[in-house]
DNA sequence: GATGAATGAGGATTCATTCAT
DNA sequence: TATGAATGAATCCTCATTCAT
């Protein structure tokens, strides 16, 4: 029980120091050496936990895409609609200014689609899951009012891409003041009417 | 002079083949080998017109960055404040649909700043110029009262992050209907004032 | 002393899979984790047994040629000679179809004798003592008028090389007739006069 | 023209000294850089003429196996029978004693057919073609009364094996007297009739 | 200039051996 | 004794760069 933990424990930090070294070099450029010495273990002890290099990187992409689900994709409804979106903004701003890392990491998957096919996919899958559930709220708020009348997937579109620019264009640490400020901003790509 | 001219084809051609292999692979998975035979040069060519495999990205990076500057720092002001915007959307947007493989490997230099010191910090002062240059102009269509009040610096910065994103999330073909979609939602960022 | 039986037994066990092992794919080719797991034994008893991997290999090679040299050193002087050549040859023919996967692994080291120097001695030392045996036999056959005058050193090492031959071109079952067949043709090398 | 030379000239001399690490420490011992070093090439030469070490294993036993060919399948008949296999003979013992570094490869891999599957069936194809050409002969000597009424497919086996045997249990050097002297004993396996 | 063979440093992966539990 | 994680030396292969033709 307690071998199970350390397990576990060296595991997360082998895969935590890789991730970095993807985000910061790419796949290509970042060593198993590098990633064993940062992580404090041998070089041998990487393989024991990750039997390639690719599969270290398939799990550095795909395990925090878990989480990222959970807060991208659980949406808490509320009323009026446009307070709904207000709260996913400052949600998934919160997000992705605490996982910059992690988003690096993915952009590469992304840029470089050819090259990791089969994570393309599930990020592109991710994707399109995000859209269909942002979609009936962007509707609801249409519906109401509150926003203008636009393509609801185009909208949701254009919000995930800015999250996605926003956080490329910008290495700064978490407690950046450009978080919360990008919040107006990205709340003006639903078209909020004024009353 | 003739001589000349076929120096400068062939040149061009590796450069173009190198910005599409740097695009796809990135910098460290792209061989030398792979870009002259998709050329059509020999391998000792590559090195004849580009002494280095880093003088080769910095080319791909760095000359096409010229146009990009005539592209986005040429501004042509027109009255109202909020037509000069809406027409340098409409360039920046048909640029950036038009130039997809070259961004690719200009994210790549960002995403990976570590790796390219140097051509990040070009990449960053044309950040910088660009938000220079927009922001009289957000400026100006504030006080004309047909923006919104908000800070000129973010709203530019927002505005750039979101053509990043867009281009990074849509490998699309420039024929795509996405890129001028997108104009009306880029517009939004600015804050238009319905009157 | 139960204790003592279900060491033995293990040890047994690991040894008969790693002399199959070391059969089909030599000895730089098996890996202990291979024996481990073809043994039904832990990676870590592999080595509670055999301290390392040279000793495993010498253990199945000299081992089994304990019994070998039972068979092929003690022989039982019949009368004529050529009756007990006969003999000899029947049980030996018997014995290297019933150990096909050990003598392939004493034919790795007869073939690379410069990296097991000291096994290669042992078998050699028997290659010449089974010589040795043998030649008395057939000289009392020459004598006796029932073989053709020849070197007996040369007829006795032709013997061997035709055993040592037949076992490796032949990867066949024990059951394969073929192993009855050859008793005739073996028995003409040491060139019976027909009466 | 003269560059094609020397390109084949460096060639075989890897491929020579491939075949005799090979033969002295089997596939899987053998390391290119030793290779390159006894063949006075560079570490990076060997992979510019054999793009993978299993490319020159192959290269190692399929090459001279042509060779082998011509001298064991191309039969000169000459009457009677027992002439020509007694040409036969001394040329198979000729070939054999001046190719001993070749022929242990080729142990190696009738030894270890599990590992390679695709060589092995080329050297078993041979084997089957070897006999069915040598078959005839022994069938017509036992016609003339010259050799003894047995299965042909039989004896063929029993001399292939036999020089196998032969081959295999003795390094000499191609000059021992050995050769000449098995030469007789070979013979007796076709069952001569003394008349 | 054009070509492509030669070089060897660098990196992923394997695996015998050790050792803590 | 039994286990299997930890270690790092050894090896195959890649590829940027050089250079002779």
């Amino acid at each position: 029980m307690q071998q199970k933990f350390v397990h576990q424990e060296k595991r997360a930090r082998i895969l935590q120091t890789a991730t970095q070294c993807f985000a910061d070099h790419g796949f290509a450029a970042t060593t198993i050496a590098e990633v064993a010495k940062a992580s404090g273990v041998s070089f041998g002890s990487v393989f024991t936990y990750f039997s390639t290099k690719d599969t270290l990187f398939r799990c550095a992409v795909l395990e925090p895409l878990e989480e990222m689900k959970r807060v991208f994709l659980d949406i808490d409804v509320q009323a009026p609609p446009s307070l709904t979106v207000q709260h996913l903004i400052t949600k998934h701003l919160k997000f992705i200014s605490e996982h910059g890392v992690y988003l690096r990491v993915a952009q590469h998957v992304i840029a470089q689609s050819a090259l990791f096919p089969s994570l393309f996919n599930e990020l592109d899958a991710f994707h399109l899951q995000f859209k269909n559930t942002l979609q009936p709220i962007i509707t609801d708020g249409q519906c109401a009012g509150e926003f203008e009348a636009t393509d609801p997937g185009l909208v949701a579109t254009a919000y995930l891409s800015f999250l996605i620019g926003v956080r490329l264009a910008h290495p700064d640490a978490p407690g950046s003041p450009l978080w919360d400020d990008m919040r107006v901003l990205a709340f003006r790509l639903f078209g909020p009417i004024v009353q």
